[in-house]
DNA sequence: TCCTCGTTTGTTTTT
DNA sequence: CAAACGAGGA
C-alpha cells in the first residue's frame, strides 16, 4: 500500500486525524464515524512516512483482542509481517502493559518477575482471610468481601494508596481506620505472596515511575508516540501515566466519545476526556461527525436519546443515508414470550440460514438464559460474548490453581484453592494449623507444609493420615515442577490432572464430561506457550483467551452465528440487525444504577447509546411486561429511554400500547410514571 | 473430615 | 434462582 491510498478515501477531518502526527490530538470520534480505520491507518501513516520507528509506539486499546487485530491490520496495509519488525510496536490494554513493564523492574518494587495476577475472585478470598484474622468488622453485614475489594479497587484507579485513606475517601468517618488498615494489611499480603491485582498493575507502574526517575526517563524517550483509544473510559492513574510519558516530546493522541464512557463503576473518569484540552496545551481537537454506520432513524433515535445528557461535549453526529426502515418496539407479554420473539424473527428474516448479521444486546449476563434457550429451540446457532467466562469456571481456575503452585513457591490463594481439591482429607484444620505455622516462621504455605511434614518436632501438630496425604500433595507438585523443565508446560499440565486424582473425581461429578471438554480446551491453548508465566499472564488478562463460548463442529470452528452480547461487551461491534432487549425500567436503566444519583442514570443513558448504535440497519427494542426476578413476578415498565426516542420512527408491536405509562392504565390506576408494581 | 440438607441472601457491567 | 453458609450426623 502506497502512501496515498493509506488517505485518499477519507473525510476531511479522518484525513486531518491521520495526517496530524505531532502534539497534543484529541479525536472526537462520534458512533460509526470510521474510528477503527483512523486509528489503523494513523498508525500506519506514522511508520510509512518513517516518522518513528514500530518501537516508538505506545498504543493503548481497550481489549487484548482490539490489539491483536489491530496489529495485525496496520502490518497487512504496510505488508509487513505481524510477528516481524511490527512485534516490537507496544500496543495493548493498560494492563497488559503494565505488567510487562512491571515484571521488567519488578526488583526495584521488591517483587520477583514472575509475580501471579490475581482475578477478583482471589482479591476477595484474600481479604475475608485477612478480616477474619484481625477480628472482624464492626458493621460487618455491609463489608462484605466484595464491597471491600470494590473499595480498594477503587482507591487503586484514583491513585490512593493505603496511607493516604481520609475522610473524603469513605462514606462513614468511622470505618476509616478500620478501612485503611485492611487496604495496608491486603498491600502486606499481596507483596508477601508475590502477587498484583488489576489496580497493581497500573498503579505500580506509577510507584515505579515515581521512585526511578531513571525508568521514567526511559519510557518516555522511548515511546515518542502516544496513541489512547476509548479515551472516555480512563480512570486517574492512566491519565496519570500519560501526562508523565507524554512530557517531553508531547505527541499525545486520544481518541474517544463522551457519550460513550460507560465505565464509571470501575474508576473511569468522564472528566479526562472533558478537560483534556485544559490539561495539555495547545490541543488540537478533531471531530468525526459524519456516521457511516446506521441508517438515518436509527441515528435519529439514538441521538434523540443521548440528547438528555447534561455536560456533554459539543459534538452533532450526521448520515448521508437513506432514513431506512421504522425501530419496531415490541412489548412481550412476558420474558419468556420476548425472546420467543426475538427467535422467530430472526428466523423470519434469515432466508438465506444466514445468522451473522444479528445480534441480541442484553444488560446483565443472566439475561442470555432465555435466548440462549429460545434460539436453541428453533434451531439457531449462536455465541454467547461476555456471558460466563471459560477462565472463571470452576475446573479451568483449579486448573490453573494448580498451574500456579508450579509456577511460584508463594501463592498462598492458589494453595489454597487446590490443597483438598480434589479431596484428600486436608480440611479446614490443617489449614489453619499451616496457616499459623506460616505466621511463625515467615514461609509460604507450600514451605510451611514441607516444614510439618519433614521435621519431628512438627509433625505431631497433625494426624497421620493427613501427614501422609501432605507428604504426597507436595510430592506431586515437586514432581510436576521437573515434569515443567524436562517437557514444557503443556506436560506439566497433563501430570497434574492425572496425578492429582483430580481428573478421576470428575467422574463423580454431573456436569464431568463439560468439565473434561473444559480442561481440554484449556490444555490445548497450553501447548501454544513456551513459558508457563506468559500463559498464566494472558490467562489473567485476556477475558476470550480459550475461545470461551465457541461452538466447533467437526468441521472446525462454526462462523454462521447469531452474537448474544452483553451491552458492554458490545462496545465497538455492529450489526446489521440488532435487538435491544429488556428495555425495561429497574433492567435499563438498571435498578443498582438508579440509587447512585443522576450521573449513575446517565450512564445507564449512555449505555442504552451504545447498544442502539451497534445497529445498521434495523432497530429491535423489546421489553417484557413479566418477568422473573429472583424468587418475585415483577411487572416492569418499559424503559424511560424508549420515550425519548421521537414516536413517529417507532412502530410498536406486541400487547397493546394501552398499558404504557402515561396512559394511565385502565385497569391498574398506574400514576407515577416509574412506579414498580409487584403482585 | 465429609456429606447432606435446610436456610439465607443478594442480586450490573470487566481489565 | 442460584450459590454460599451453617448445623448436625456418619
Amino acid at each position: 500500500m502506497t502512501v496515498h491510498s493509506l488517505i485518499d478515501d477519507l473525510n476531511t477531518p479522518q484525513h486531518e486525524a491521520v495526517t496530524t502526527t505531532d502534539g497534543f490530538l484529541m479525536v472526537l470520534a462520534g458512533a460509526g464515524s470510521g474510528k477503527t480505520r483512523v486509528l489503523t491507518r494513523r498508525l500506519a501513516w506514522l511508520l510509512a512516512n518513517e516518522v518513528c520507528r514500530p518501537e516508538e509506539i505506545l498504543a493503548v486499546t481497550f481489549t487484548n483482542k482490539a490489539a491483536r487485530e489491530m496489529r495485525e491490520r496496520v502490518a497487512e496495509m504496510l505488508g509487513m509481517d505481524p510477528t516481524g519488525s511490527m512485534s516490537r510496536f507496544w500496543i495493548g490494554t493498560f494492563h497488559s502493559m503494565g505488567a510487562r513493564i512491571l515484571r521488567q523492574h519488578a526488583d526495584r518494587l521488591g517483587y520477583d518477575s514472575n509475580f501471579v495476577i490475581l482475578d477478583t475472585g482471589d482479591q476477595e478470598r484474600l481479604v475475608k482471610n485477612l478480616v477474619a484474622e484481625s477480628g472482624g468488622f464492626a458493621r460487618n453485614n455491609h463489608w462484605t468481601p466484595r464491597r471491600l475489594v470494590q473499595t480498594i479497587s477503587r482507591w487503586k484507579d484514583d491513585g490512593v494508596g493505603p496511607d493516604q485513606i481520609t475522610e473524603k475517601h469513605v462514606l462513614f468517618p468511622k470505618d476509616r481506620v478500620r478501612l485503611a488498615e485492611i487496604y495496608r494489611g491486603y498491600q502486606e499480603a499481596l507483596k508477601r505472596t508475590n502477587s498484583m491485582d488489576f489496580g497493581d498493575l497500573l498503579l505500580n507502574c506509577l510507584m515505579l515511575w515515581r521512585d526511578n526517575e531513571d525508568l521514567l526517563d526511559l519510557y518516555r524517550n522511548r515511546f515518542r508516540y502516544l496513541l489512547v483509544d476509548e479515551y472516555q473510559d480512563t480512570n486517574k492513574v492512566q491519565y496519570q501515566w500519560m501526562k508523565w510519558l507524554a512530557t517531553g516530546h508531547r505527541n499525545l493522541c486520544v481518541v474517544g466519545d463522551d457519550d460513550q464512557s460507560i465505565y464509571s463503576w470501575r474508576g473511569a473518569r468522564l472528566d479526562n476526556i472533558l478537560n483534556f484540552s485544559d490539561d495539555f496545551p495547545d490541543t488540537k481537537v478533531i471531530r468525526l461527525e459524519q456516521n457511516y454506520r446506521s441508517t438515518g432513524n436509527i441515528l435519529r433515535a439514538a441521538a434523540s436519546v443521548i440528547s438528555n445528557n447534561d455536560g456533554r461535549m459539543d459534538k452533532t453526529l450526521w448520515t448521508e443515508g437513506e432514513p431506512g426502515e421504522p425501530l419496531v418496539l415490541y412489548s412481550a407479554q412476558s420474558a419468556e414470550d420476548e425472546a420467543e420473539f426475538v427467535a422467530t424473527e430472526i428466523n423470519s428474516r434469515a432466508s438465506v440460514g444466514d445468522y451473522t448479521p444479528f445480534s441480541i444486546l442484553v444488560r446483565t449476563s443472566r439475561q442470555t438464559r432465555l435466548f440462549e434457550e429460545a434460539l436453541g429451540i428453533h434451531r439457531i446457532p449462536f455465541q454467547v460474548v461476555g456471558g460466563l467466562r471459560f477462565m472463571e469456571r470452576a475446573e479451568v481456575k483449579d486448573a490453573l490453581a494448580y498451574l500456579r503452585m508450579t509456577a511460584s513457591n508463594r501463592d498462598d490463594l492458589a494453595f489454597e484453592r487446590i490443597i483438598n481439591q480434589p479431596r484428600r482429607g486436608l480440611g479446614p484444620t490443617t489449614i489453619e494449623r499451616l496457616r499459623d505455622l506460616s505466621v511463625q516462621t515467615g514461609l509460604p504455605l507450600l514451605e510451611a507444609a514441607r516444614l510439618a511434614t519433614a521435621q519431628p518436632e512438627h509433625q505431631k501438630m497433625m494426624r497421620p493420615a493427613a501427614r501422609n496425604s501432605l507428604i504426597r500433595f507436595i510430592t506431586l507438585i515437586d514432581q510436576t515442577r521437573q515434569t515443567l523443565e524436562q517437557s514444557g508446560p503443556r506436560a506439566a499440565l497433563d501430570y497434574l490432572l492425572v496425578h492429582s486424582g483430580y481428573l478421576e473425581s470428575l467422574e463423580s461429578s454431573d456436569r464431568g464430561d463439560d468439565q473434561r471438554e473444559n480442561l481440554q480446551e484449556l490444555a490445548a491453548k497450553l501447548s501454544q506457550y513456551s513459558s508457563l508465566t506468559a500463559f498464566l499472564e494472558e490467562a489473567a488478562l485476556v477475558s476470550d483467551m480459550a475461545g470461551s463460548n465457541q461452538t466447533e463442529s467437526e468441521q472446525g470452528p462454526i462462523t454462521n452465528f447469531v452474537t448474544i452480547s452483553t451491552l458492554h461487551a458490545a462496545k465497538g461491534l455492529e450489526f446489521p440487525v440488532v435487538f435491544l432487549v429488556g428495555v425495561e425500567e429497574e433492567m435499563l436503566p438498571h435498578k443498582m444504577a438508579m440509587k447512585d444519583g443522576e450521573h449513575a442514570l446517565e450512564e445507564e443513558r449512555r449505555l442504552a447509546y451504545v447498544g442502539m448504535t451497534r445497529a445498521r440497519e434495523k432497530l429491535y427494542l423489546t421489553c417484557a411486561r413479566q418477568r422473573f426476578l429472583f424468587r418475585e413476578r415483577v411487572r416492569p415498565l418499559p424503559s424511560r429511554f424508549i420515550a425519548e426516542i421521537p414516536k413517529e420512527i417507532i412502530e410498536n408491536k406486541g400487547i397493546g400500547t394501552r398499558h404504557r405509562r402515561g396512559v394511565g392504565g385502565g385497569r391498574g390506576g398506574r400514576t407515577t410514571a416509574y412506579s414498580w408494581r409487584k403482585r
